[in-house]
DNA sequence: GATCACGATGTAACCGGTTACATTGGTCGT
DNA sequence: ACGACCAATGTAACCGGTTACATCGTGATC
């Protein structure tokens, strides 16, 4: 392996030389940086990073703990992940977690260990021991998407009990008095949250909780097909269902229509999120709309800024959402 | 910052000592192992590795090269990976290259710097310049789902021509004759092989090639929903489609109820994957499915295999299909 | 009792860069 | 002519582990 010291053999100067070369070229005469440089393409020279990053304890590599990157949301916002990253001079090392804590805590470790800078959670969860950094530094993470509410650490949400308080009030606006949830996972601040904005909205327009409507799902297409189940075989369904995800939605809607009644004929069905599938589903999806790459992009930014010691104090962002209007929301039938 | 030179001091022991407790416990008396560990334990030491890996230049890093991770089948592929490199040990490096060259070799790059050990290439392209190590020396890649046709490393693929031979073969079986498909990018070898089953099966059947009936497609829903649009709008539309992924066919099947025609009744689509959503979808998609997790899987054992050099030579797999038949192909109508 | 083998531990070189500090040689001012 | 100063370069310590080799003590063997 052709090392920095070969390279300093081949031009005839001194290692230093070989390096302040390649680091700060304007500090050497112009004869010895040519004769370096020159030496360097001769014998192929790459610097070895792992060294450099050695030597500057700095990996410049991020972990992202996903929960399931089998989400097409997900997939969005690692994509906004990767290519702020990139821009910026990181890697990223992706971490597919299951939501589960042993899982995140091992990749977290990957921290602590110095095999990454900085970690962004894409959960409402802290994965590093209370121990884990000195007191008084600044946890290198961020928590972007589904955040905790006394998050140690920058973080990046959507207002999402406005969101659903629009989606609901958007639905009580066609006339729909029975409306249907089907939640995410019951811990998740996402699920409570949007369930207060289904409450707030409900309340402004005078409409009892009728708690039996609600079920539960974990974002999945076959957890909404499945609650939608419970919702259709009711005695009195639901004329409207507010499901706290797409994918959730287009399992409910495959289940509406199994059932032998229409959406938005006999059931309203609304989504969260927009993804790419929400446009061509049948009927298209009224959902609210998330940025997700700008998700990615903003957490990779504030993150960098914690990790270069850029941010002064603990930022949180809230990100804009947009209720689409499509297709699977209409007037109840009479 | 807790190093070996601390806890040695601590456990008045040599460095030796110390890393040998943590590597080789077997070779240490178990007094001062017991010293050590406690000692170990007082000062929270963790290792960083980022020397070790320094020291033992190998990073037990895999560098994940994905076209889109927008995209559901490799969403699942990347679980496989994810699943068997946590499994060995190894982190998962994902990069996002959206089919671009540059993109690529940059990421691969992360290899001849030694950021990381090897390759995982989704797509069909050798993305290390030619001189990248010394002949002789294996690629520390494997090629896996869009294989190259000579590719100098181990491959992992499916019979894709095989594949789409069973699809149409089964849309002709219904009584299809004029069978449109919806193609991949047209450089890529699945395009080319799938295209070839296609053929097979029309000429085993005795049906002449309709070249009109070939739309150019990149397997995103969009590009699917557009080349369905110029087969519908024919005068003489096909009364089936094959579409190269389930991605498309979901767009295509939206485009064709929007031209007011039903599917499977006036024309049968099939996809090809078998993605989560193709359940749900309305009619439920008849489809190839690919063993998407095992894909992974492999590539990560494959690559390890060749890593540890544990290969003696350059292995190709090739996993198995199944055609699943689901609502969207039917008999035409007569 | 001297020799030897072996288990347990210590010493220090090494991985491949970066960089503080030392050294050299030349320019400039007085 | 002499010292101050500076630019250019070299020397070597350092990051935090691993490990070849040296050392030491103990018990077995002849």
């Amino acid at each position: 392996m052709t090392n920095i010291r070969k390279v300093a053999e081949l031009a005839g100067v001194s290692v230093a030389t070989v390096s302040r070369t390649l680091k700060s070229p304007d500090i050497v005469s112009p004869t010895t940086r040519d004769k370096v440089l020159q030496a360097v393409n001769e014998a192929g020279y790459k610097p070895n990073l792992m060294a450099v990053q050695f030597r500057s304890r700095r990996t410049h590599n991020l972990v992202v703990l996903v929960p399931t990157i089998a989400n097409t949301f997900f997939a969005r916002v690692i994509s906004g992940i990767q290519e702020e990253a990139q821009h910026r001079g990181y890697g990223v090392l992706l971490c597919n977690t299951l939501g589960r804590e042993a899982t995140e805590a091992m990749y977290a470790s990957l921290v602590t260990t110095r095999q990454a800078d900085g970690v962004i959670q894409l959960r409402a969860c802290n994965p590093f021991p209370a121990d884990a950094f000195a007191p008084g530094t600044p946890l290198p993470m961020v928590n972007a998407c589904e955040v905790l509410d006394d998050a140690p650490c920058p973080t990046i949400r959507l207002d999402n009990r406005e969101a659903a308080r629009a989606v609901t009030e958007h639905l009580i606006g066609l006339g729909h008095r029975r409306i249907g949830m089907i939640k995410g996972p019951r811990r998740s601040p996402l699920t409570r949250d949007r369930l207060a904005g289904y409450h707030d909205a409900l309340q402004a327009a005078g409409i009892a909780l009728d708690e039996s409507l609600l079920c539960p799902g974990d974002f999945t297409p076959q957890s909404g097909y499945e609650a939608a189940g419970t919702l259709v075989t009711r005695d009195d369904p639901p004329t409207a269902i507010f499901c706290e995800s797409d994918e959730m939605a287009i399992g409910a809607i495959s289940r509406i229509k199994q059932a032998g009644l229409s959406v938005p004929g006999d059931i309203s069905v609304a989504g969260f999120d927009d993804i790419a599938f929400a446009s061509y589903s049948d009927p298209p999806l009224t959902t609210i709309a998330q940025p997700a790459e700008a998700f990615g992009r903003q957490a990779v930014a504030m993150l960098i800024d914690v990790l270069e010691e850029r941010a002064r104090d603990i930022q949180h962002a809230v990100l804009p959402h947009e209720l689409v209007i499509r297709g699977s929301t209409a007037t109840p039938a009479a």
